[in-house]
RNA sequence: GGGCAGUUAGCUCAGCGGUAGAGCGUCUCCUUUACACGGAGAGGGUCGGGGGUUCGAUCCCCUCACUGCCCACCA
């Protein structure tokens, strides 16, 4: 029995487990399925489930589960990456919280590691149950992360690899440093956000009090015709405690108004050194003052200018981003933080005079994307990776379609990165991550070893005599080892079933934020070491954003998040929740009171399939995602309409029967059907082929309740009421069967109460083989469709349709049962209503139809493929407001007459227009002709009769 | 400063050279024995503006306007 209502709480959870423990997730063994392999995007061990990782994991599994029933080998493979930041960061913080005044630094490397891990194994990885809730259909029992054995193997052997290739080296030159995280970030972990700054405009003055003629006022023609004597040269800068760095004075070559005074030299003002004015290309002459101060060791344009004249560079800062404790840094600014000495240096240069203005100035600063604290440009020795060697293969592998992007316009995101890159920075001064296997003779002489001993034996070598070596300190950026994904998971190094069968991977489904980060470096990676391309197709799917169209975070207080979704949340849960993430006390109270406004009452359980569903259907290609509730709610409903088809089935003994065969209907209702489920079945195949998920979605919601429930189930009541046994138990088949491709062909979608019916249905009737996770997906001949029964039924909706329209736009009630008389028809016509008067009866709500050779007097009427059909309600309607209709009827018509005689009646049109589009304007036009006619004509009687 | 999207019904969005679509919302009517998380019906759009190509443009091209995102060193 199918209870009446359907409880996703109690029935997902049962199901997630059932399949897994089946194995149904693991890839069948069968030698001549094809494979199909998804690597998951490894979520944060940190990590947990948010809409984001919904849309990404729910777009993977409908790709797999459709995939599985096509019968492949198919092999999800999850698993976690180590999120070297990240973590750190919520092991340090426990660590504060925890008081008893330890820290990462008091703990030691060793034992603040051995921390991390049992924080691991406690807390990490919650998301992956998440993901159970959610359906993925991961083959779990392969789960990986990127600092277990395997993959740590793995890292090793591509950084001496590459290292050995020249393609890693060590290079001292600026990085972006995050004072707070104390270690080297790289380009794409830097935001820059612009910010309410100034522009602070010093004077250096000129040594031994030289002066020259600068000019200060032009004529038109931009000739100096005004000048004043200085003896300084004017600079300006957004970051005033850098001048005890700077090197030099730069202008531009071509700037005649320092031209008296370059290769001279300035006093650099608190520093007391002097420093020489330069030319270069670099400075601007129309900006600012036309003079750049130079501090090569703290700025990216200056590093440039500084190096290629081989100025000295200052290292002002430590690495928290405090003064240094350097000669050269004067003692009083030592220690003091960077902004700090911002403001001493300012007073102090405005002090002795040297102070010119200060401007109000919008400036670009950089930002740690995880931190939050302004990046400090800083010169130091990191190790490197040469993209722009790996980039070439990486972009020819998507010039020649080898990878293709989806949808296409991303290629040229692609492209025009890779066509720039950096250096990639690889080593992060952090502890929690894969060690550098770089080891460093007494000489920091660097051996480059997959392990120490190795490296000890290349030292021996080298030296000619055991030294002691040490190791360097630092780790790899975590991306380093989720760019060995799509090959370190399936066992490389080792040459594994599972690499050679499986790689390269078949679709890569990730967010378009990711592309640089993560797909880039697969490429590059991937394609160096297993020489081919890691995957076939990249889908770059959209963000996901709230109804505002703002991005989701919880410090906007606006996260759906997505097992509130599934199980539901009480408003005050749901308050708490949001307000946790705000610091700020009136933005709390905002958020609250906006929370209280859009969810009065909570969040309602949604499930999973609901949610599931959503998603898919919003997840057209190249745009964002606004997630609504009310969406949510309305796909709900689908899935409660479903289940009530089904209930509708098993009521009516609706059995699948071993031995049916499709093409044995004969009832036309029946061989209809079955015509319209080949239609969808080949739409929701194709759509998900062309990973149109939303069009693919949008298929089988329509196949479901506007055919299937809305016309089906509605026909076959009188036939499964009716005498007829072979046609009932011929009706019943069908049904039956029709329900079952339903299952089937949504299941990738809805997986949940699909599994759940194919259960349930099963009840009478045929056994099942096994649960619907391992079916068939239908693939059916296009002989299937009967144009016949498809003409029929088409007429007949079209006869009920138009009948129900015109009952309710002339007030009848919805009641009242009203006498049908078809006039004037053709004798095939008249056939088609003797057959299918049961079911016109009903659905249209009529005393009784029949073929009459006249319409009465004062009757209503419509037209349809020529036939007047005629409502006899003389004195149940009244005659004005039938020729009202009428009259707009009538002028509808003879409007697009007049359109299409226009367009017929041109000769451009008639001589170039493919001829079944000239054909088929042609019997449109007699159509309408045909219609306005007769409503004219019943016009005319109405008008006889007032 | 470059680049990439987008602008279609009240809202959120599909579509895309040949009769403008969906969901939600709105308005009518309906306790019809699967479903009120339902059924039936209705209203609502000069497809951002202007050019062009074409027999024909919401769709292709150009241009303008606005919105969003990404990248970028103006000190």
């Amino acid at each position: 029995m199918i209870e009446t209502t359907f409880n996703p709480k109690e029935v997902e959870p049962r199901w997630s487990k059932a399949w897994e423990e089946s194995g149904a997730f693991k890839p069948k063994a069968d030698p001549k399925a094809d494979p199909f392999c998804i690597v998951i995007p490894p979520p944060n061990v940190t990590g947990s489930l948010h809409i984001g990782h919904a849309l990404n994991n729910t777009l993977q599994d409908v790709l797999v589960r459709f995939e599985r029933l096509r019968g492949k080998s198919v092999l999800w493979q999850p698993g976690m990456d180590h999120a070297g930041i990240a973590t750190q960061m919520v092991v340090e913080r426990q660590l504060a919280q925890a008081g008893a005044n330890e820290d990462r630094r008091s703990l030691g490397r060793e034992e603040f590691l051995k921390r991390v891990w049992a924080w691991k194994e406690e807390s990490g990885g919650m998301i992956f149950n998440q993901l159970r809730r959610l359906g993925a259909s991961c083959d779990w029992s392969r789960e990986r992360f990127t600092m277990d054995e395997g993959l740590s193997r793995a890292v090793l052997k591509v950084f001496v690899q590459l290292y050995k290739e020249g393609l890693i080296y060590k290079d001292t030159r600026l990085v972006n440093w995050d004072p707070h995280f104390e270690t080297a970030i790289s380009d794409l972990e830097v935001d820059n956000r612009e910010v309410q700054g100034h522009f602070w405009h010093f004077k250096y003055p000129l040594e031994n009090g030289e002066t020259y003629e600068f000019p200060i006022e032009h004529d038109e023609a931009g000739n100096p015709t005004a000048w004043e004597t200085r003896n300084y040269i004017a600079i300006a800068t957004t970051r005033p405690e850098t001048m005890l760095g700077d090197g030099a004075v730069a202008v531009h070559p071509s700037d005649k108004r320092y031209a008296p005074i370059v290769g001279k030299r300035v006093l650099l003002p608190l520093a007391d050194r002097y420093i020489p004015i330069i030319t270069d290309e670099y400075p601007d002459p129309t900006f600012g003052s036309g003079a750049v101060k130079i501090t090569g060791a703290h700025d990216f344009n200056d590093y440039k200018v500084a190096r290629a004249h081989d100025l000295p560079m200052y290292v002002l800062m430590d690495t928290k981003g405090r003064m240094a404790n350097a000669e050269y840094v004067p003692a009083k600014y030592r220690g003091l933080d960077r902004f700090e000495a911002r403001k001493q240096v300012v007073a102090d240069i405005e002090a002795i005079g040297l102070l010119d203005r200060i401007e109000d100035k919008k400036v670009n600063q950089p930002f740690g994307d995880r931190s939050n604290v302004v990046i400090e440009p800083m010169l130091t020795d990191q190790w490197y990776v040469n993209a722009g060697e790996l980039a070439k293969n990486a972009i020819a592998a998507v010039e020649s379609g080898k990878t293709k992007f989806v949808p296409e316009a991303w290629t040229k995101t692609y492209y025009n990165w890779m066509r720039n890159i950096e250096p990639w920075c690889v080593s992060r001064q952090l502890w929690w991550g894969h060690r550098i296997p770089a080891w460093y003779g007494p000489d920091d002489h660097i051996f480059v070893e997959e392990s120490a001993d190795a490296a000890k034996r290349a030292a021996k070598k080298h030296y000619g005599k055991d030294v002691p070596l040490r190791q360097d300190e630092d780790v790899l950026d975590t991306w380093f080892s989720s760019g060995l994904w799509p090959f370190s998971t399936l066992g490389w190094p080792e040459n594994t079933p599972e690499l050679k069968k499986f790689y390269p991977t078949s679709t890569l489904v990730t967010a378009h934020d990711i592309i640089f980060f993560w797909v880039a470096r697969m490429m590059m990676l991937g394609l160096h070491f297993m020489k081919e391309a890691p995957f076939h197709e990249v889908y770059i799917h959209a963000l996901v954003r709230d109804e505002k169209g703002q991005k989701m975070s919880k410090t906007k207080g606006n996260v759906l998040d997505p097992l509130d979704i599934i199980d539901g949340c009480d408003l005050e849960t749901l308050v708490a929740k949001r307000r946790e993430a705000i610091t700020n006390k009136k933005d709390a109270d905002l958020v609250e009171r906006e929370t209280r406004n859009a969810f009065p009452k909570g969040l309602h359980a949604f499930g999973a399939d609901a949610l599931r569903f959503t998603l898919a259907s919003l997840a057209a290609q190249g745009r964002d995602i606004k997630l609504s509730v009310s969406r949510i709610e309305g796909y709900r409903n689908f899935g409660t309409k479903l289940w009530n088809a089904a209930r509708f089935a098993q009521m009516n003994e609706c059995a699948v029967w071993d031995e049916y065969d499709p093409r044995s209907p004969e009832q036309t209702v029946n061989r209809w059907i079955i015509g319209e489920t080949v239609k969808a079945a080949a739409a929701v195949t194709r759509e998900l082929e062309a990973r149109r998920f939303n069009e693919a979605a949008g298929a089988i919601y329509k196949f479901v309740w506007n055919v299937y429930c809305d016309w089906y189930l509605e026909f076959i009541k009188p036939l499964l009421n009716g005498e007829d046994e072979a046609a009932k138990a011929e009706t019943r088949r069908t049904a039956a069967w029709v329900l079952d491709q339903i299952l089937i062909l949504l299941h990738p979608f809805m997986p949940f109460i699909t599994e759940e019916l194919w259960a349930k249905t099963a009840e009478y009737g045929a056994k099942r083989n096994g649960m619907l996770i391992v079916e068939a997906w239908p693939r059916f001949a296009d002989d299937l469709i009967d144009a016949n029964a498809e003409a029929e039924i088409d007429w007949m909706v079209r006869l009920i349709e138009e009948t129900r329209s015109t009952r309710s736009e002339l007030n009848v009630p919805a009641g009242a049962k009203i006498p049908l008389l078809l006039v004037g028809a053709d004798a095939a016509t008249q056939l088609r209503l003797e057959r299918y008067q049961d079911l016109i009866d009903r659905m249209a709500r009529l005393d009784y139809s029949t073929s009459a050779d006249a319409a009465p007097k004062g009757s209503v009427t419509f037209v349809i493929d020529g036939a007047t059909i005629a409502l006899p309600l003389e004195g149940v309607v009244d005659l004005p407001t039938e020729a009202a209709r009428l009259v707009k009827e009538i002028g509808k018509l003879d409007g697009e007459i007049a359109k299409m005689d226009a367009k017929l009646g041109n000769q451009a049109f008639t001589s170039k227009a493919p001829e079944e589009v000239v054909e088929e304007l042609r019997e449109r036009r007699e159509d309408a002709a045909a219609s306005s006619v007769k409503l004219k004509h019943a016009l005319e009687q109405i008008k006889g009769l007032g």
